[in-house]
DNA sequence: CTCTGATCATTA
DNA sequence: TAATGATCAGAG
């Protein structure tokens, strides 16, 4: 599948798809289903990227970077509310003295997004779960305010080396938690006093809150 | 090894 | 039962 060349071709893309079951769509993109997600977590990720024509791959990079554009799929149940936090990117943990927020990874992978829900209740198998209606999506200026503040706070704590303060509790819309391959993983951080010390490598993540809300906004 | 795709699973 | 911390697979 080559990419889309426009917005509006990608979401053309989505409508036809809307509605498939994942069992549809692989059949369809003839590659194998697994039984569940507990060994192949990013494998409803991956499908959409497949069927959409995404691009990017594993690069650090919008999902579609000629458009801008990042696609997300977002696990939601019958009620539209989502199910999961929603993993941005990366947080940087050492060498970012400058960074502004413009600059940032979690700005420029928000600016705008490909919401993709699936309804997937866990008493749903895998292959029958289906695709929903995707829609873009560009953060509010409040929205966007909110995001820039809690990056602020968030990068003050890495910048500040206050690695142990770090909860999934800091921020209203973002927060920080693990991103790697487990407890034991490290990556180069800061400690107090500005050195550098080895750390569990943290990602920023949506909470629920706010792509519930997004979500509500989007079909109420 | 890092970053992507995320969800799992235990705790509070 | 929601939230937090832990974890899994593949690409590059």
């Amino acid at each position: 599948m080559h990419p889309p060349e426009s917005a509006e071709e990608l979401l053309n893309r989505c409508r036809r798809i809307a509605g498939f079951t994942l069992e549809e769509l692989a059949a369809e993109l003839a590659v194998a289903l697994p039984k569940d997600l507990k060994r192949d977590k990013g494998t409803v990720g991956q499908l959409l990227e497949l069927a959409l024509g995404a691009s990017a791959g594993s690069k650090a990079e919008p999902d579609f970077p000629h458009l801008g554009i990042e696609l997300k799929t977002i696990p939601i149940d019958a009620q539209g509310a989502p199910l999961e936090s929603t993993y941005v990117c990366v947080a940087p943990m050492s060498g970012f003295a400058l960074e502004r927020f413009e600059d940032s990874w979690v700005y420029r992978k928000l600016s705008r997004v490909l919401w993709v829900p699936v309804l997937a209740s866990r008493d749903i198998p895998l292959a029958q779960r289906t695709i929903g209606q995707a829609f873009l999506w560009r953060p509010s200026p409040a929205e966007l305010a909110t995001l820039q503040q809690d990056w602020e706070e968030l990068m003050e704590l890495l910048r500040l080396g206050q690695l142990s303060q770090i909860k999934g509790q800091h921020g209203v819309a973002l927060q920080l938690r693990p991103k790697g391959a487990n407890s034991l993983a490290l990556t180069d951080a800061l400690n107090e006093d500005g050195a550098t010390v080895q750390a569990l490598p943290r990602g920023f993540y949506l909470k629920t809150s706010f792509t519930r809300a997004l979500l509500q906004r989007q079909f109420a």
